[in-house]
DNA sequence: GACACTATGTTATCTCATTACATGCGGAGT
DNA sequence: ACTCCGCATGTAATGAGATAACATAGTGTC
C-alpha cells in the first residue's frame, strides 16, 4: 500500500492512519489513536499533516476541521478538487471537474485575482444513506 | 441601509456590524466591538449568526472560521455562491456562476448525492495586492 | 569538527464553538 | 385575564481545534 519512503515516521504514522480510516479525521482523533506509537502533542500531528498536504498526499476539509488521506495519490497535482461529504455516513468523494476549474481560472484571470488555492466542499446526503 | 426590522436586537447588532466591516470578522471579534452594546457571551453572536445564515444574510468562510455579510442582500437565494479571500489585505469578493453551479449539480445527480450546502472559496492575492 | 538545515519533543496558550441550564417575553387559545 | 407554548435571551462552564515559544537532536556538506 504505502511505499512512502521519504516520509519521516511521524508522516508515516499520521498517513498510514488516515489511509485506514473510513471517514476524515481531525487531528486530535489521530494523535489519540497514534499516542500507543508514541506521539503525544497536537503539534507532532499538525506538523506531520502540513508535510502531507504540502505533497498532495491529504487534504484538509475546511467545513469539517478534518483531514483524508488523497484517494488518487498517483496522479496529484490534478489541479482543483472537489468534495462531497455526506452528512450521515461521513464518507467523503474526491473528484475534480476541468470546466469548473476552467470557469474559476476565467472569473480569477479576468479580476486580476492570483489563486494560491481553492476549497470546493459539498455537504449533503450520499446516494446509499439518501434512500 | 439596512430595514433588517424583522430581526432580533442581537441579529441586528451582529449584522450592521458585519456590514460595516471591512474584511471577515470571527465571532470573538464580533463579540468584542459588541460588548459596550450589552453583548457578553459567544453564544449571544453566535445565535445571531445562525439565523442570519439561515436567512442568507450573512456567510460563514469555512477556510477562515469567519463571517462576512451577504454582498448582495436582495438577490439571495442565488444558489451557489463562491467566495475569492485576499489573503493580504483580507477583502472578500462575493459571485456566482451557473456553469459551476450546472456541472457540480451534474456531478451530483449522477452520483444520486442529495446535495444540502456547497462551500467554495479562493484563496489568492486580490489584483491590488498582487501588484 | 563546525555549520546549516530540518525534524522533534514539550508546555502553555490562544482561538473557535457548543452544552447545559435558567429566565423572560409575546402571541394563541380558552 | 390566564395559561400554555414557542422562541429569543442570558450566563457559566467546557469541549474542540490550532499555534507560539523554546529546547533538543539527527543528517548532510564543507
Amino acid at each position: 500500500m504505502s511505499a512512502h519512503t521519504d516520509l519521516t515516521r511521524n508522516q508515516s504514522l499520521v498517513l498510514d492512519r488516515l489511509e485506514k480510516a473510513e471517514t476524515p479525521m481531525s487531528a486530535y482523533a489521530l494523535l489519540d489513536q497514534l499516542r500507543e506509537e508514541g506521539l503525544r502533542a497536537p503539534l507532532q500531528v499538525y506538523r506531520a499533516l502540513e508535510k502531507l498536504l504540502d505533497l498532495g498526499l491529504a487534504h484538509r476539509l475546511e467545513s469539517l476541521n478534518a483531514f483524508v488521506a488523497c484517494a488518487h495519490p498517483h496522479c496529484h497535482a490534478s489541479g482543483l478538487i472537489a468534495f462531497a461529504i455526506c452528512e450521515k455516513c461521513g464518507q467523503v468523494s474526491e473528484f475534480s471537474d476541468d470546466v469548473v476549474r476552467d470557469r474559476l481560472k476565467g472569473w480569477a484571470d479576468r479580476e486580476g485575482f492570483v489563486v494560491k488555492r481553492t476549497t470546493m466542499e459539498i455537504r449533503g446526503d450520499c446516494r446509499d444513506c439518501a434512500a
